[in-house]
DNA sequence: CCGAACCTGTGT
DNA sequence: ACACAGGTTCGG
């Protein structure tokens, strides 16, 4: 369920709940939910900050990392108490983790330095670090992977998930297949900001429900209605009307427009227009004007 | 690098 | 009955 911007919205809706507050106890209802990497003792929640995927409530010397996974949420009202896997025991309140598929994981650690906690170690730079400036095109020519499967290894960048990989290659105008290794240094340029504007567009619009993801106000994101590529399979693309392709990378579903995400260098680009936002206006603006010229006009304007 | 595994549910 | 689902990790 979650990506970089969902797990960024349940850490702002969690910040001004637990902030302050004692964790007293963890009850695990399923025991491989939860994760001791030291004996639990409670601590007092001095900041809650995500890295990657992850969401860490932050001690003096005390971390609990929680990864949501695939149908991972925390609540404060559990919406199926069949699906609650744990719950976080504070002094005046509680969490629920609630998790369908009981893929997410809730970690416990303490006397260890942020960076070097379990998974996050491994993680790669955060999107806005300045380094990736930088490193990012290094990083890419060191690649024989496709850009989808580079995008989506936390290894390279932490966050990225099978929706923002897809929405990302598309406002890139980027075949998904593309070899990373054979991207241009301009073309890595383009493919750093549209990760970010990606990214930047749906924390705003605090994350992509498409089936699960809720935040901890159990509220839905606002990002589905502006999805170009992702789950849009058959559609015809927003800037060229060309019907979406998918196929598999990584063993996940893809989808791309075969005409205008070309692989760079080899064929030359359909627009350059890089506001994608404003091209799906476009696009619902003429629709609508299409659809009152039939009305007046028939099948066959003038 | 690829597929399978981890789980449970939904939709065709 | 079968494919598929927003993620990660393992073995070959």
């Amino acid at each position: 369920m979650p990506e970089l911007p969902e797990v960024e919205t349940v850490v702002q809706t969690l910040r001004p709940k637990l902030i302050d507050q004692q964790l007293t106890a963890i009850q695990a209802l399923n025991s491989a939910t939860v994760v001791y990497k030291n004996p639990f003792e409670p601590f007092i929640i001095k900041n809650i900050v995500r890295r990657g995927k992850y969401i860490i409530l932050m001690g003096d010397d005390h971390f609990l990392t929680i990864h949501l996974r695939m149908t991972g949420r925390l609540l404060e009202k559990a919406t199926n108490k069949k699906f609650i896997r744990a719950i976080l025991a504070f002094t005046n309140s509680s969490l629920h983790f609630e998790d369908m598929r009981k893929f997410g994981r809730i970690v416990f650690a303490t006397g260890i330095e942020l960076e070097a906690l379990p998974g996050i170690r491994n993680l790669g730079p955060e999107p806005w670090q300045e380094q990736l400036d930088k490193s990012f095109y290094q990083q890419l020519q060191r690649s024989n992977a496709t850009i989808k499967s580079f995008l989506l290894n936390q290894k390279n960048i932490a966050g990225i998930g099978n929706i923002y990989a897809d929405e990302i290659c598309f406002h890139a105008y980027i075949n998904p297949l593309t070899v990373s290794k054979s991207i241009t240094a301009s073309i890595a340029k383009r493919l750093l900001n549209s990760i970010r504007y990606i990214l930047n567009k749906a924390i705003t619009l605090r994350g992509t429900t498409f089936a699960h993801f809720i935040d901890a106000d159990g509220k839905k994101g606002n990002n589905f209605e502006y999805l170009q590529a992702y789950g849009r399979k058959g559609k015809s693309c927003f800037r060229c009307n060309t019907p979406l392709t998918t196929i598999k990378i990584h063993n996940r579903t893809t989808v791309y427009c075969p005409a205008c995400q070309k692989i760079p260098g080899n064929k030359k680009e359909v627009c350059t227009a890089a506001d994608s936002l404003y091209i799906l206006h476009l696009h619902t603006f003429l629709k609508r004007c299409r659809k009152i010229l039939r009305r007046i006009f028939g099948d066959h304007p003038p």
